[in-house]
DNA sequence: GTGTTCACG
DNA sequence: ACGTACGTGAACACG
């Protein structure tokens, strides 16, 4: 009889801040449920148990003495997205046969501790599955624990417990004693961390035996004199750190066996959170279940209504176009528009009727308006008087949603919506609509949403619409010569390495590095060694090989995603048009797929020559605008510290004078070493800065770099109080925003976890910076579109590298176009330091990038 | 489908 | 101690 037992709290939490925030429709949460689902059901098919008890805390704190210590720990408690998903995991385990156990005063641990007591004197083997590493003193003959980690799960037996430890599984409750443990409150023996703690257990074991032998054990004095001021400590807190093995539990194993699963339930259940995944891993079927059927919704929802439906004919076209407004959806793809009217629907897929509507200066509003300029450019015909998007209405509002989809928008907001009805989206868009709205204006993003996103839709459908010239015969040759390289590359790895493999496997490379060439291993993946370029570069010295494997990297990188993936997006018009996403990031940037255009090769010589590929018409010319020092530049409008505004009121070269402050000296004293490293620190404070990445970043000792943001934080005490203020207000809001009232809410600042809570503090600081960058260059996008179409210059946008706007022009009104980029960029918004943008014109964009 | 790697700002 | 900077998209291997 093998028995699973697994903390239910703790395996929750994992799950919880290890996926993403999901929810069903009604808004009820559901990714912890599900992470815990998907690691339960990997781990049945490791372990293979036969009875499954899964244990969830139930504490009374004032039940005995180690309840009130943890209960403190804790006492901030879980968050209500957490809390409200343990009564369904629980429901669902129960419908699934599996065992819960709670009990009062006792914490998921004590059970787990009893159960396993109760399998080790029965023989019986005992699995604990968990994400505390305290659990690991129950490790004995029969008790393995499966440790749940980021990366993996680890299976600890005794052996390596010792391996890793040195010492036997039930000491841990020793090496707690002395060393403490700030998540439990366990005070420890003050001054004694991990290292002399580790040592001590190795030697003696247990501390009562190191308090017996402390007069003649061979100790520096300072160590035992903490040990002597911290005895009583040390014993209260072994008390502390020992899981009980005495909850009051069935003691029949037999009482633990699975039971069948309640199929009916456990469908109910998983349809009614929209689990659809995981019913079919169950092979269960989901459940038709009504569709509103609680009351409590019922009031606030607006009912659904079936409304007439008619063909959009040239009549009732002309009738609409005379109305007030009229709110339409456009599909594309079967070339098909919706449009209510008067509480009418009219349907056609009349191409020239669309265009008629579209073209008409009747107010609309929509549901992604993108792809229908889109259809209005490349029918040679325009789009009128967008009134209100909601898909990006939807954005705005909350941009951290992974997709807008009606359906769900609608259970958002309160409004019926029936499945089976194929006019469902169009009959709610109205109302949608009008909800949105609502939302926007009390959010105050009425002119973010007017002034600035809508009209750059109309921006981004033209830029994709136009498209980049492309030379292909160019990528060809290019191609050609890279797969020459490669495999001369190829050969010569595996000359050197004695076999043949494939390089591009992360796993089959390990394997030859690290076991066959027995190369020094530095970082571990889930899966394996880490073969990453960072790992590499520092493995350049000790093997010709690895230079040979780099170089495969870079060439086989540019062969498969820039040549061969660009030419398959290559259009009949040898142009490519790339897709502007506008709902996709979570800063406000804009982001490119199919391809993307927005990571094209520049920072490497060879990488950089496919920008000679991308090119322009016949008697044009590219123009390349681009902002210096966006970024630092709003952090120095935003942050008000007059030491940074005045470099760029010099214009200074930036990277220097922070070298000169950081290192206080004269200017012109700064080394090119000193100025990179300003440069990456530059870059930190930006990004939120740590020592540890920073030290990274440019090969200095942690504490170098920590001096370095010390010092940098004194030069800049504005820079200073902007961070900490951004992080307490983002605490105390939910959420950051941005000069233009883009806004994010940061959830990660609520989590438990201190490392995404850390993250969380990072976003904060960096997203207000990013995010204003993100809609100054909008700004400024909407002006220059405007004026080359009000100037009647034969110039056109068409492409948007995040500080980087790239003209398409005539060569006769290039110069003027280039004025128009440098002013509107220039002049997109009034700062407290200057905006400066480059300007420089080519062939190709290599020589148009300056 | 997920993880790893690497291209860009 | 833990793992380590912000924001993206694409290709490939592997289960």
């Amino acid at each position: 009889m093998k028995m699973l037992a697994i903390d239910g709290n703790s395996i929750l939490n994992r799950a919880f801040y290890g996926i993403k925030l999901l929810s069903n429709k009604k808004g009820v949460f559901t990714n912890a449920v599900t992470g815990f689902m998907n690691i339960y059901l990997k781990e049945r098919e490791i372990v293979k148990p036969d009875c499954t008890v899964v244990a969830f805390d139930l504490k009374a704190p004032t039940f005995r003495h180690k309840a009130v210590a943890s209960y403190k720990a804790n006492r901030k408690g879980m968050p209500d997205e957490l809390a409200m998903q343990l009564p369904l995991i629980k429901k669902l385990l129960s419908g699934l046969g599996i065992n819960i156990i709670e009990c009062e005063g006792y914490e998921a641990d004590d059970i787990l501790g009893t159960l396993s007591e109760i399998c080790s004197k029965n023989g019986e083997h005992c699995t604990v599955l968990t994400g505390d590493r305290d659990s690991l003193q129950l490790i004995n003959d029969n008790v393995t624990v499966r440790l749940v980690t980021n990366k993996e799960t680890i299976n600890y037996d005794e052996k390596l417990f010792i391996e890793n430890y040195g010492f036997e599984p039930v000491h841990l409750i020793d090496l707690k004693a002395l060393m403490g443990d700030g998540s439990d409150n366990i005070s420890g023996v003050a001054g004694i961390g991990e290292k002399t703690a580790t040592t001590l257990i190795r030697e003696f074991k247990t501390i009562e035996n190191l308090y017996d032998l402390l007069e003649e054990a061979k100790l520096t004095k300072a160590v035992y004199n903490k040990l002597v001021n911290g005895k009583e400590s040390a014993k209260e807190s072994k008390w502390l750190a020992t899981i009980c093995k005495e909850a009051p539990i069935a003691q029949d194993i037999a009482k633990y066996k699975d039971n069948p699963a309640d199929e009916e339930a456990v469908s109910s259940l998983l349809t009614e959170l929209e689990m659809f995944k995981l019913l079919d891993r169950l092979g269960l079927e989901a459940k038709a279940l009504s569709f509103f059927d609680d009351d409590m919704v019922k009031q606030e929802v607006a009912v659904y209504k079936s409304l007439k439906k008619a063909e959009l004919d040239n009549d009732t076209a002309e009738k609409i176009i005379n109305s007030h407004k009229a709110d339409f959806i456009f599909d594309s793809k079967t070339c098909l528009i919706k449009v209510i009217n008067e509480d009418v629907i009219y349907t056609t897929d009349n191409k020239d009727i669309i265009l008629k509507i579209f073209s008409s200066s009747v107010p609309k509003r929509t549901f992604c308006a993108k792809p229908a300029y889109r259809f209005a450019f490349e029918n040679g015909s325009v789009l009128n008087n967008i009134k209100f998007d909601s898909e990006i209405a939807a954005y705005l509002i909350d941009p951290l949603s992974t997709e807008y989809v009606i359906e769900r928008l609608c259970s958002e907001n309160a409004i019926e919506y029936n499945s089976s009805d194929e006019n469902a989206d169009i009959t709610v868009l109205p109302l949608l609509c009008d909800r949105m709205s609502d939302k926007i204006d009390s959010l105050d993003m009425t002119s973010l949403l007017t002034d600035i996103e809508q009209p750059l839709t109309e921006v981004l459908a033209s830029m994709e619409f136009t498209g980049v010239k492309t030379d292909t015969d160019g990528v060809k040759k290019f191609g050609e010569m890279l797969t020459k390289d490669i495999s001369q590359c190829q050969d010569e790895i595996y000359k050197l390495s004695g076999k043949e493999f494939n390089i591009s496997s992360p796993k089959q490379l390990g394997d030859i590095l690290f076991n066959e060439l027995k190369l020094p291993a530095k970082k571990k993946t889930k899966s394996g060694y880490s073969t990453n370029a960072e790992v590499l570069e520092e493995l350049r010295p000790v093997h010709p090989i690895i230079d040979l494997i780099l170089k495969y990297r870079q060439l086989t990188k540019l062969n498969s995603t820039y040549v061969d993936g660009l030419m398959k997006t290559v259009c009949d018009d040898s142009r490519i048009h790339t897709v502007f996403k506008q709902t996709e990031t979570r800063t406000g940037r804009i982001s490119s797929t199919e391809p993307n255009m927005q990571n094209i090769p520049v920072r490497t010589e060879l990488g950089r020559e496919m920008r000679k590929f991308f090119t322009c018409d016949e008697g044009k010319v590219l123009l390349d605008a681009d902002y210096s020092q966006i970024e630092l530049r709003i952090m120095a409008h935003i942050c008000g510290d007059k030491n940074m505004q005045q470099a760029f009121l010099e214009d200074a070269d930036i990277h220097t004078a922070t070298a000169a402050q950081v290192f206080d000296m004269p200017e012109d004293m700064v080394t090119p070493s000193m100025r990179s490293a300003a440069k990456a620190v530059n870059f930190g404070i930006i990004y939120g800065i740590g020592a540890f990445s920073l030290s990274k970043d440019i090969g200095v000792s942690v504490a170098e770099a920590d001096r370095y943001i010390k010092s940098y934080l004194n030069r800049y005490p504005g820079v200073e109080k902007f961070m900490n203020d951004t992080v307490e207000n983002a605490k105390n809001d939910g959420y950051v925003s941005t000069m233009f009232k883009r806004r994010r809410s940061i959830p990660e600042l609520k989590a438990s976890n201190k490392m995404l809570q850390a993250a969380g503090k990072r976003i904060a600081m960096n997203t207000p910076v990013q995010g204003t960058a993100a809609d100054i260059i909008k700004i400024a996008m909407v002006k220059v579109y405007q004026r080359l179409k009000e100037e009647n210059l034969d110039a056109k946008l068409i492409l948007q590298v995040h500080d980087e706007l790239i003209v398409e022009s005539s060569l006769k009104d290039a110069d003027r176009a280039s004025a128009v980029l440098a002013e509107e960029m220039r002049n997109a918004v009034s700062l407290s330091v200057p905006l400066t943008a480059d300007v420089n014109k080519g062939g190709t964009w290599y020589d148009a990038k300056g």
